[in-house]
RNA sequence: GUGGCUGUAGCUCAGUUGGUUAGAGCGUCGGUUUGUGGUACCGGAUGUCGGGGGUUCAAAUCCCCUCAGCCACCCCA
């Protein structure tokens, strides 16, 4: 039989990674609990009219990344490639807008058929917050806020730069993209070939492109701030201002730009300085006609989302301190009796046991201290006759008998002296 | 989606200009007699050489296709 591999882009997730994970998960949950921000789990599958209608027909994500398909019922759904669409759909259904507080926050895998490569999978998860509600700087740095105190609890902080832009209202950013057409149009003979696909699709990404040609003009591009109406430039002032008075450190980067229509005003990117094209970490904005475009009312909103797997490649060991003891009996006629033991034991938070089940005495011995444990309990035949187990540390090859209706005092007393 | 590199035991790899039954280290399993491990010594097992096709008397080695992984582009978290 050939064996079966899991689908390309999708890991199993296990060992050192998958406690990585559970770290980063638990540290967020409890920080955006304390800041009031409430969990919510949309499902996997949305119909496909959620993402086409919000992140833009022409979006790479809507136009080839989707896994979507009919099920049997004829309807056409996607495997979410996105928290942020979602969470605002489940606001729609959920009528959120009679709630008083409209923080959520979510902790999911999200799916997009990319090309693999690190820092990107086609299954990856992701966990992020959304800010609802009437349109406010405050809301913007609160959610800043939130990144900025995680990837300080986490001890990344350091290793990442916030940069930060405003793409302005409608009105001037329609206003500013005109003129960057025209702008460009004239250079295009120097532009490279993707920009010039993007000229027609999506002229704001050429900004943010790599290519050292297409650099050479959009250092020359006009600036999207010279653009801004008075309330754009307002929002984007109490930004940067709030952000100085709260002590947070960014960079302004005029060429910081979205894929995803829904955004307007504020976006910010956490970035570590490795010379890789997947160094963005965490990355959000403020998308004020999102609820409306999927059928909602005009509330606004503000939030972000961040990779788990790309935090992961940074962060250093997690593992917890955990002590090991192996369980075991002499002879294979008391295994029933070994069971029973651990049966009725009460776990702790920094203990394993191990039930050792199988080979000669020698052998699970050999077995414990392969496996690192520290010490063994041992049921053997003559002490067993009086309840008794044996209790064997392996580090310092010491040993003693206690008496099997004591050994919850027994052990809470080894633990302590650890 | 485009391009480059890679693919040999569970892991890390070796395999000479194509040439007998494909190797090493680590790990695993067993042994060195009875209820005492870690060390040491001895021994065993494991591979359709990623998959398929072709060239050849002969292919892990050469050619084609395909799949997967990594990296860059694209895109994005």
């Amino acid at each position: 039989m050939q064996k079966i591999n899991s689908v390309k882009g999708m890991r199993d997730l296990f060992g050192e990674e998958l406690i990585k994970h559970q770290y980063l998960s638990q540290i967020f949950r409890k920080l955006c609990t304390f800041y009031n921000y409430e969990e919510i789990a949309t499902p996997l599958v949305e119909h496909i009219q959620i993402f086409n209608r919000s992140l833009g027909e022409t979006s790479d994500i809507v136009s080839k990344e989707m896994y979507n398909f009919k099920d049997q019922g004829d309807d056409h759904l996607v495997l979410r490639p996105e928290g942020t669409a979602a969470v605002a759909r489940a606001y729609i259904s959920n009528n959120f807008q009679q709630k008083l507080v409209n923080k959520y926050f979510y902790i999911g895998s999200m799916f997009r058929r990319e090309r693999p490569q690190s820092g990107r999978l086609r299954q990856f998860n992701q966990f992020g917050v959304e800010f609802f509600g009437n349109r406010n700087i405050l809301s913007d740095l609160e959610v800043i806020l939130l990144a900025d105190n995680f990837l300080n609890k986490i001890g990344i902080r350091k290793k990442l730069r916030l940069e930060i832009n405003s793409l302005g209202n409608k009105e001037s950013r329609g206003k500013y993209i005109e003129s960057l057409k025209e702008f460009l149009n004239k250079k295009k003979s120097h532009l490279s070939e993707e920009s010039l696909r993007r000229l027609e699709k999506n002229p704001l990404r050429i900004l943010d492109s790599k290519n050292s040609k297409d650099l050479e003009i959009v250092k020359e591009c006009p600036k999207i701030n010279s653009f801004f109406d008075k309330e754009s430039s307002d929002f984007f002032d109490g930004i940067t201002k709030g952000l100085k008075q709260l002590g947070i450190t960014f960079e302004l980067n005029s060429n910081l730009v979205r894929g995803l229509d829904y955004y307007n005003h504020t976006a910010f990117e956490y970035k570590t300085f490795e010379e890789k094209s997947q160094n963005t970490i965490l990355a959000g904005g403020r998308y004020d006609s999102l609820i409306n475009m999927l059928g909602g009312n005009n509330s606004t909103g503000v939030g972000w989302a961040a990779g788990i797997e790309r935090i992961v490649l940074n962060l250093v060991s997690k593992n917890k301190e955990k002590f090991t003891i192996s369980v075991f009996s002499n002879s294979p006629e008391f295994n029933f009796e070994v069971l029973n033991l651990i049966k009725n034991l009460k776990p702790k938070d920094n203990l394993q046991i191990n039930f050792l089940n199988s080979g000669n005495f020698k052998k699970k011995l050999s077995k414990a201290s392969k496996l690192k444990s520290f010490a063994c309990i041992i049921l053997a035949e003559n002490e067993w006759k009086e309840k008794k187990l044996i209790w064997k540390d392996l580090i310092s090859d010491s040993q003693e008998t206690f008496s099997l209706d004591m050994i919850e005092e027994f052990l809470n007393n080894k633990l302590d002296k650890k």
